[in-house]
DNA sequence: TCCAAATATCTTGACGTCAAGATATATTCA
DNA sequence: TGAATATATCTTGACGTCAAGATATTTGGA
């Protein structure tokens, strides 16, 4: 009888006339995500990192040399909004993780870049993550 | 070869040394999160709610009659912290959904309640979500 | 009885997000 | 070539959340 359980409990006596079998799927759902969120948030702050900055800094990383893409690119990978992108560019080319420059070639656009210091951040973090999904994945199994 | 594909194959390009195996699992657990939420929140937004006022009105409601409960009561249902529920209460007390009035047992707390039109309208939008839950599992299967 | 510790709630400041709208530059095609 | 339209990005304002700290009240002994 967990907390799950005890909401459906609840539901049966209050509202008799809803089948809130599903329910029980979503809950569980919704746990098992915030216990894996939190869990892959700890390496991330290890690193200095959010979520935001590294989902930013792994899609440069992993698009290859040399390590720069559009605002456009990075929104069309990471699925934000274009304003959530602003945000987290400010924030990582303030701590030197990322170079933002006009792009030659087309003047509404830049260019957002890895700096050395972000590649060698992303690269150690990257590293860490991976292990760490390995980890959470084979503590789950039986849930 | 969906986005989660794509982003496993740049990885094992630029990082063979890593098994980027378990990353394709949060990257799908990651996205039927966000499809199953936007689902669920379009019900919500139907009845003028959000995820998180429907969260504390569906708490009172199955508490059962006299749909009243502390904000400790509440805090400890929802799992988050006192700051966000603070938030919550002062939102649903101004739309006229919950009132809060000092606890005469105890002069630290306060007892949050339904009024009724707070009970209407959980009322009603509690039949619809279960019948939206059950409409987002049906619509899996082999996922 | 009175004070230290515990408890209940609110406040403050910072994050990350989105929708909508503002700007600036490119592109298209009459 | 010039105007209408499309595109790239940033700005603004609102939400919801958390951690840490501030207040007020209650409780548990000495």
């Amino acid at each position: 009888m967990d907390q799950v359980d005890r909401i459906l409990a609840q539901w049966h006596q209050e509202r008799p006339d809803l089948d809130v079998t599903p329910m029980g799927m979503f809950g569980r759902f919704g746990r098992l995500r915030s216990i894996l969120t939190s869990g892959l948030e700890d390496v991330f702050r290890a690193h200095g990192l959010s979520a935001a900055s590294f989902d930013v800094l792994a899609t440069l990383r992993r698009s290859g040399p040399p390590y720069a893409l559009s605002p456009s690119d990075l929104i069309a990978w990471t699925m934000v909004t274009s304003g959530t992108m602003t945000n987290r560019l400010d924030k990582l080319e303030q701590a030197g993780l990322v170079s933002r420059e006009k792009n030659p070639e087309d003047g509404r656009g830049f260019v957002i870049a890895l700096t050395q210091k972000g590649r060698d951040l992303i690269d150690a973090a990257v590293t860490d993550h991976v292990a760490n999904q390995h980890r959470l994945v084979d503590g789950l199994t039986d849930d």
